[in-house]
DNA sequence: GTTCTATTTGAACAAACGTTCAGATACTGT
DNA sequence: ACAGTATCTGAACGTTTGTTCAAATAGAAC
């Protein structure tokens, strides 16, 4: 609390006026940014054919993340320091968020287009594949975010594709 | 320290005939963990073929994984508690093991195996998919650890091969 | 300029932390 | 039985932790 107060330019009993104890800072932090990744992607224009909408769901899904690297840090790292209520909330959350993937790859599954015997285990599998972009993507390195999308897009589909 | 003593039955000053002091404690754990890792893995009988090298590096590294639960936890989320020094001489255990994985990817490139434009970027892409694992795989749930084997090979295989 | 509210300070609190160490206890070899 | 070594205890240390609160300060309304 007291590192937090002294990078915002105040004492740190001064917090307590915005949030009345330390779990609940952190779990807005989290809840917050998962409810923005949510509708953020909900925004987002669907597409009829599961193969755009994946395509459109790799691609949102990386960019997003890579703008925002802190809160990603943190919603990965703190989980375990959530109280079980909490916790469950955030789960909640991002299980909405896996599901919306999971939707596309049945729909894909149905229409033929892709070969996804568990659809569950295939969400995991392609959210995993691509979070691993934030290990180790950095601006202005060796490829372009245009590059890194087309790429991680081209094993996505390939892993999922008849 | 205190938690971890009284897990051991002992007293917290105890601990110290055994470590000099909590931070070396922790970076052995995980030294022995990956070193651990590396000597399975090379212990384990290669193939010629990439292909099928491939096949056991994901089975591999699933079981492997998945026997050690706690050491893994740590392993990823303990890093930012290792000392700068510490940490790289993690981070250059993890690349060697990263590395081999590279080089069957290589390998099966240069042969017209498979189709990678990045090498380096495809084994992040596959070590964090296959991580994945660990988030919701229970043992006794509704897939053997063969069918989690099995589907994973599928996906690895179809997102590098040609 | 005065009143009223909102915000911040600065000190204090109890608890938990990693670590040390003198003394007690347990083990080993003779 | 004894000496010598290895291990453990229990209390203490100095920090750091999250949190509270009376008093000081700043801001808004009239």
């Amino acid at each position: 609390m007291r590192q937090i107060a002294s990078e915002v330019g105040v004492q740190a009993g001064a917090l307590y006026n915005y949030t009345p104890d330390k779990q609940s800072l952190l779990f807005r932090l989290m809840r917050d940014h998962m409810q923005e990744l949510l509708s953020a992607y909900e925004a987002q224009d669907k597409s009829e054919d599961p193969r755009d909408a994946l395509r459109r769901f790799v691609g949102f899904h990386i960019r997003f993340h890579l703008e925002r690297p802190d809160e990603v840090f943190i919603a990965y790292m703190e989980l375990r320091n959530l109280t079980p209520e909490n916790f469950t909330e955030i789960e909640d959350l991002r299980r909405r968020y896996e599901d919306s993937l999971e939707g596309i790859l049945r729909d894909g599954h149905v229409a033929g287009l892709f070969k996804v015997p568990d659809t569950r285990i295939a969400s995991f599998a392609v959210i995993a594949m691509l979070n691993g972009v934030m290990t180790w993507y950095r601006a202005g390195g060796r490829l372009s975010l245009d590059q890194v999308e087309q790429i991680y897009w081209d094993m996505v589909c390939r892993a999922v594709a008849t």
